[in-house]
DNA sequence: GTCTATATGGCGATAGAC
DNA sequence: GTCTATCGCCATATAGAC
């Protein structure tokens, strides 16, 4: 194996991960990701046998880096209300450094929802340890008594849905301010967190 | 003009909606449509100018299905926390008949946001006088002090992204029972409005 | 490993008979 | 208005020289 293989790879995965967030699976074409790699098309097929497989790569990683973020703050020791604002800043903020990565999972999930299901299921991640904990917190009284999986839903809803809708909010509520809009996002960790909190009161 | 005109032409739409809402612009093909609708591709360019203008035509129609009730409600003359039930209500309820909106629109918007937009803008929509409503409630002290975009954008998220992330939501926390998924949506047209209007008391 | 050149197929769109 | 046949293009993928 020669040792140009892990760059060439390295470099290829770069650059298709670039031109998949911003084009999706469909946007995107071996050439656009061979021009942005400054390599050609056929070198992409030698290293990755087909788009469907270099797709699934970027995909991996790219899910990979939210998955963390959804249960890690529900783990640490600090009481339930710290623990919120953790999870919609630790959330946000990732969401701020790709903010992507919602719209693009979102697309894919329509295209094929059974293989994008079964990648994040092999990550490990188990909803309902976060739904024990959540009802434990209302036994004791701590929040008010709802379904903890409509409070689930709620959380991402709130962190993730301005990101995959940005360009319509922008368009319309901010026009077209992207300042604006970044700036808005920003706030919503504390706007989000509270209006949280607020809303599980007991 | 020939009687059939509107007939075939109402065929082509019903075709077209069908499998541009299922398959998105990319994923569709004019041969797909032609065959939903039981005729040949030729004769939907001979109706349609183009792909593009039979995109158009159905997004149009989609939209403007969903648009309406965004603002409706707040304009009664119920009391702020009746109008909150009722937008929740009438928008939730709304999807449920046609969920495979969201996704279509998030995804279009993504692959040309200006064109999206501006088909949104022409459709007469002025998102400011909800935030006056709001902060005019807020001045009363009928609710929480916030930003009104916060809010807005609050609500949205929580009535929309459900429907967007289904695949995942019902594959992760419904271990794929769609019913199960079904009745959760049904309940969030309570659920919702009760998390906002505790999110919002003063 | 990397390139150029090409095979193969499907797409949107059009021409032209009926 | 509706059809069949076909054009021209660009996509993924491969063959084969270096």
């Amino acid at each position: 194996m020669n040792e140009k293989h892990n760059d060439t790879e390295a470099l290829i995965l770069d650059a298709a991960r670039k031109v998949f967030l911003e084009n999706g699976f469909d946007g995107a074409t071996m050439q656009m990701i061979a021009s942005e790699a400054a390599i050609n098309k056929a070198l992409l097929h030698y290293y990755f046998r087909s788009k469907d497989r270099l797709f699934e790569a970027v995909f991996i990683e790219a899910f990979s880096r939210m998955a963390p973020n959804i249960i890690k703050a529900f783990f640490s020791e600090a009481p339930f209300e710290q623990k919120i604002r953790i999870f919609v800043d630790t959330y946000i903020s990732a969401l701020l450094q790709y903010p992507q990565i919602p719209q693009f999972i979102l697309h894919e999930l329509h295209r094929n929802p059974q293989r994008i299901v079964e990648l994040i299921k092999s990550t490990g991640i188990n909803p309902e340890m976060v739904f024990a904990l959540i009802r434990r917190e209302m036994d004791l009284g701590h929040i008010k008594a709802m379904d903890p999986k409509q409070l689930m839903v709620n959380m991402l809803s709130l962190c993730i849905f301005p990101f995959a809708a940005r360009p319509m909010i922008q368009g319309f509520i901010f026009n077209n301010d992207a300042a604006a809009f970044d700036l808005f996002l920003e706030n919503r960790k504390k706007e989000v967190a509270e209006f949280i909190l607020n809303a599980v009161k007991p």
